[in-house]
DNA sequence: GGATAATTTGACCGAATGGTAAACTACAAC
DNA sequence: GTTGTAGTTTACCATTCGGTCAAATTATCC
């Protein structure tokens, strides 16, 4: 039978797993570069080393494959969130964030972009996850955040649009990589580029956010 | 002779510049929505409300479509930048740069995202106005920034990276508007939006920025 | 009103694209 | 070694897409 097509019936043998893998991997590169309609099967095929038709046998369209990424995506790019810490000290918890965005927008530019275009295409695939886990999420921390307000240990401040700030401003180092480098020119494109940017976003963010005294 | 199409060679009739307007707002439509590569032509025709060769009558290629809205659009999207006065009070000048970039994030969010989406494929179209014009009014309006730092007038800090963090946290209302919808919720999804971030932002700008006592 | 140029469209074309059919290979179980 | 199954590939198909062509239609100018 040809029916099990990368079966999921039963286990996936080691070389499903591999093979899968090599797949994603080869499909974040390409739809994180050209987005989901931008980017061709074939180009996904030429990347993976291998041939088309076998890509489709593992997934059965370009639909799933683009599906299994966002899930996985979406899922460790929310981490960072997860572990902001209501009994932990404000500030530094404030600025540990920022710095765990900002790694991820360094070591995971891919995964940003891929995100990043569902989102800017309007989240044709994922409208669900934001309503829901993501939305849930948020309005947790949110409401942590507003304790610490109300606790005298921050400013006052709208909580939602505290986390959209951080988000955007971390980021933009991955989704506007292109821009960033030209405008940075190539003599800091170096690795410095996201020190100075973690630097500075610390900084804004603690004492934009500090008791005035 | 049908040479002429759309004539560049001599004045253009109000006819045609009638046409182009409608065909350029249906193009942004489009682009912005689905990208240059997920846009086809018939689409952008068919909001157009005209046929498919009318189109390419006016604009040879689907290329020459996306190239004149870039052109016009990045145009408009650095005037709040080049108001920026080196004279004026740096907070005063600062939020209403921050207020400026957020109404045109409220306003012209097509705009924002055809720009946003051209920049996330790596901006294979107008790499060179980033790195000429686009670069060469930051580095002047760095300088400012510096000069302000210098006086003693704001706190000290990188001001590439300063403008990077507005423009992040004002086009992220425009690019990533279902997320921010989604996030919120209908209930806050209404006008008060916007007016709630200006705050904020404002807020956060202003303070963080300031020298501390 | 007629000549001329500008505009518009239906029909079409070649290339690319998502996906399929079917045959072929590798290999494990017996 | 036969057989059944997972894995792979060649050839192919239907559709879509960017773009062209020639003919038709509509302004424009005298």
């Amino acid at each position: 039978m040809t029916i099990p097509r990368a079966a999921r019936t039963q286990r996936r043998t080691r070389i499903q797993e591999e093979k899968e893998e090599q797949i994603l991997q080869a499909a974040l590169e390409v739809f994180s570069q050209r987005g989901f309609r931008g980017a061709t099967i074939d180009q996904i095929a030429e990347v993976a080393g291998m041939s088309k038709p076998n890509l489709l046998y593992y997934f059965r369209t370009k639909e799933a494959m683009h599906r299994a990424l966002i899930d996985r995506v979406l899922d460790t790019w929310l981490d960072p969130l997860r572990a902001f810490d209501a009994d932990g000290d404000p500030q530094a918890e404030i600025a540990s964030y920022i710095r765990r965005k900002l790694e991820l927008a360094r070591d995971f530019p891919r995964e940003s972009r891929l995100f990043a275009n569902e989102i800017l295409q309007g989240a044709p695939h994922i409208e669900e996850e934001l309503k829901g886990p993501l939305k849930s999420l948020v309005d947790e921390k949110a409401e942590v955040i507003r304790s610490w307000a109300g606790a005298g240990k921050i400013a006052d401040c709208d909580p939602y649009h505290l986390i959209f700030s951080i988000w955007s401003t971390t980021q933009h180092y991955a989704d506007f990589d292109v821009q960033v480098r030209a405008v940075l020119g190539q003599d800091q494109a170096g690795e410095s580029r996201f020190e100075d940017a973690a630097r500075f976003l610390e900084g804004l963010f603690v004492k934009g956010l500090e008791i005035r005294g």
